[in-house]
DNA sequence: TAATATATTGGCCGACCGGTCAACAAATCG
DNA sequence: CGATTTGTTGACCGGTCGGCCAATATATTA
């Protein structure tokens, strides 16, 4: 139940020689809102908005309360400065993944492998995805950076569609979708899926089986065919 | 932001004839732990253990707060004497779906089918599950119900790739995996999906639709091949 | 029926919630 | 330099949180 997590976080390491002693830094509201947003984030991403506070968020960022309602407005207001800030570089890799897939040279393989590592460096980004979900309140329109990242891929698989590279009776989308839903639902029942194994596995080398086999059979589905499906 | 939703319900409706007007129900500890366990269920649901409140469960299961306690102790031990109600049926219809598969007669097929259909038809399921992704702290290991549905999945699948329904290259822990993947991201994403997409979409229609694609490319993958991967 | 057990209530607790406010201090600007 | 803006603080607000407790009403039992 009990979370260990400092509170508190060294603003500044030791580095104060050229400043008296007794003396606060100078005031740096830039550096004030990324050390709020920092300790927000790793709040957030640990027990989600309702289950965090704001005293504990200034507290862990070595500020008042009262400062975040300052800078930030509300807790909610707080919350999405979060979420875009993380979403912003989220899409950013995604794009420059994206823009390196060249349907002539660079497979579909690599970028489902390049995906799957990038969850797998960064559980915050799956954790930040599953409270999303999970908060989902009525309209919860998706964001349009999504959209954007979801018609580009879509127009990468068209092309490697036209160019006999992937199945053609498959709609980009849909494939899309399976592609993201494989390493995504993977990442995210992570530390279930330890616990139900023999604990004398190594969680990297389970994660490389798992990607090994969901490309095995991912890309055995989408890949053409030479011969019509049959049956009997 | 506001969600409606409407803190009471009638206990019983209108079906107080034989009883004294002015008198309440004479009390019945079966049926108030299950009025507690069902807007405790109804409200964890929707905004999460962290986001809903005694009080909250109480004026909806129209009872006293101090009533749940009595009942049921503190609010983590209500959480999850309803998360073990939700998952004991969850494992029950599961457990009927597996045994009734016969890797003889039954194709691999219809079992995934029939656990599309059942998150479908069963939105709960999917963000109970969710909650439980994100909660996650430190130990959380899995249930032991939950292992032995895997585990006899695993066999079934197992007694598939002898009979050759399934190519025999596979683990099986992992063809289970991404079964399960594919349709539970489908739905956990759906209302982003939704949203995402142009709005006069059916959304059971893009369920068919992301089924059928989604069965072409798995079973494209899992099925037996006649010749050896080729590349080149 | 009396005694006991338990389901149920309303009131209360201290802690904490998100948020506001006046005051102050450090920058900025004139 | 003085005036203004703005980052920052601590005290404080009403409200709600989870939980506790004494009292009461109903069932059960002896």
């Amino acid at each position: 139940m009990a979370i260990f997590l400092s509170d508190t976080k060294p603003r500044n390491d030791a580095a104060a020689d050229d400043e008296p002693a007794e003396g606060r830094r100078r005031r740096d509201p830039e550096a004030t809102r990324k050390a709020i947003m920092d300790a927000a984030e790793d709040l957030f991403v640990l027990t989600g908005p309702a289950g965090t506070s704001m005293s504990r968020i200034a507290r862990r960022a070595d500020v008042t309360k009262s400062l975040i309602h300052h800078h930030f407005g509300s807790k909610e207001e707080l919350w999405e400065a979060v979420q875009e800030r993380h979403f912003a570089q989220y899409f950013e890799i995604q794009m420059a993944l994206l823009e390196q897939y060249d349907s002539t040279e660079m497979l579909l393989e690599e970028s489902l492998v390049a995906y799957f590592r990038f969850l797998q460096s960064d559980p915050r980004s799956v954790r930040f995805m599953s409270w999303r979900f999970v908060e989902e309140e009525d309209g919860q329109c998706a964001a349009d950076p999504e959209k954007q990242l979801f018609e580009i891929g879509i127009q990468k698989i068209r092309e490697a569609q036209e160019k006999g590279r992937i199945r053609s009776d498959l709609e980009p989308f849909f494939i899309i979708k399976t592609l993201i839903a494989l390493p995504f639902a993977w990442f995210q029942t992570h530390c279930m899926t330890l616990s139900m194994l023999d604990s004398d596995i190594e969680a990297t080398e389970l994660d490389e089986r798992y990607m090994r086999e969901m490309m095995k059979i991912f890309f055995e589905g989408v890949r053409p065919r030479e011969s019509g499906p049959k049956d009997g």
